[in-house]
DNA sequence: AAATAATGATAGTTTTGCTATCATTATTAG
DNA sequence: CTAATAATGATAGCAAAACTATCATTATTT
């Protein structure tokens, strides 16, 4: 897929035709998007969206086996981006707490549109990974699709945070169930927030996002940053270390 | 539902009629675990329940108005059992900390069998909750289900922890967060250990329950502890510091 | 023994999930 | 520019899933 010249690739066993190459597979993507936001996974279907985009059921068919792998394509694409994003703006970085704080800045981010795609709404998008996401990987086929290769984003995403938390610091015993848990927490609490309230400090009013990025600095913080540094603490802007930095 | 004589109640509008009362309804409860267990909630369904009970899907229908209510009876159940579990072991404890440890470790011990309850098998129950525990709220009727208390016993649940949070942290910001992360964390991290071994630290060998009760310790212990209590550690037995603390 | 409630047996409806066939329309290659 | 080839549309159909309805039968209660 091409952003700004570069692509992000989706494992190709994932789709029957390229939805991306061709007008029919765009439309599909989109509108697909779309309804499964507007109806839910479950009630979404083939025929509801080929009918919503002037096709047939046939032809969608031609671009994907079933609604689930479309589900795997489209958060493949979300965490595909996220990675993509995570490594642009960490590139350049060089204190690893930099690196760290943007990272966990793009995972609450990625949410709000940049890359100015036609066919996908990252918005959109957003909202299906924080509602259904969950469910491309909680089903029965998981290992038969693991070995495939279906999730190898997720776990490559999870990986360059991994090593990021690691840069940080490098005798923290869990660097990979962190950033497993950071970005499942950042679905979570902003679904949490929208619909089960008590489950969570995150309010829906304000700026949420906002909100969830502060939750995952805090916990991050105090968790990967050994405690003559605590005193710095993980809140958002003022996040000027006052005290000069110790470790490292 | 007697449990050595205390009755855990289950959300009356979760069930047409109740299926703890009869011979049918408990082997519909049963045998449903069962199955969600080996097929899978999606290949799951009543009229495979029914053929395999020796009775008739309208028969089924008259207990549960769908599989998506059933599945929410059911995690209900577990919730609404750990909670009674918790409650029970921190009774008549009365150190905070002690307690906390105490909370966690039912957290993940919910799974192991304890009540003889013959129609509730707890191990495979577990199972499913961390399979398919998720999807119990993230569908499009949340809210509605939501207003109708369908998720009281998983809210009540998560409040009781965060109050034996509180209680260990007074000004600890986020108390409900954390206690939803840590059930979150539980079921995740298990079904990682299994199915995606890359999105965590958790190992499928050994005792994978007890490697997710350290997790839950640690992330528990540096989360709401000041640091100055870093050095005692969350892992009960060898978590000593071989550093001392400075902060604060 | 009569009334009431629960189940079984059977049937039928609508929706979903998916496959097959063939004609038509684009696209590309020679 | 035509011939080949690929993609789509149109239509059909089927098996399963997700229910609902009816009525007879069997328990249970009163």
């Amino acid at each position: 897929m091409a952003i700004l010249g570069i692509e992000l690739s989706i494992n190709e066993k994932l789709y029957q035709r390229n939805p991306q190459r061709t007008e029919l597979g765009r439309s599909i993507l989109r509108h697909s998007i779309l309804m499964i936001d507007e109806l839910g996974l479950e009630r979404f279907n083939f025929r509801k969206l080929a009918e919503r985009i002037g096709s047939t059921e046939a032809s969608v068919y031609r671009y994907f086996e079933n609604k689930q792998l479309l589900l795997v394509y489209l958060v493949n694409w979300y965490w595909e981006w996220m990675r993509f994003r995570i490594d642009m703006k960490a590139m350049h970085i060089n204190d690893p707490k930099e690196k760290l704080r943007v990272a966990i800045c793009c995972i609450v981010d990625t949410a709000k549109r940049n890359a100015r795609i036609e066919f996908i709404d990252e918005d959109v998008l957003h909202r299906i990974v924080v509602a259904e996401g969950a469910k491309a990987y909680h089903n029965k086929e998981v290992d038969a699709q693991n070995k495939d290769g279906f999730f190898w984003s997720y776990k490559e995403l999870c990986n360059r945070i991994a090593n990021i938390i690691l840069e940080n610091n490098p005798s923290f015993p869990y660097p990979r169930a962190l950033a497993s848990s950071l970005l499942e927490m950042a679905n979570n609490h902003i679904y949490f927030a929208e619909h089960l309230p008590r489950l969570t400090e995150v309010k829906e009013e304000g700026d949420l996002l906002k909100q969830v990025e502060l939750l995952l600095l805090y916990f991050a913080w105090r968790l990967v940053f050994p405690s003559e540094e605590q005193s710095e603490q993980a809140a958002g802007h003022r996040f000027n270390s006052q005290s000069g930095q110790v470790w490292h």
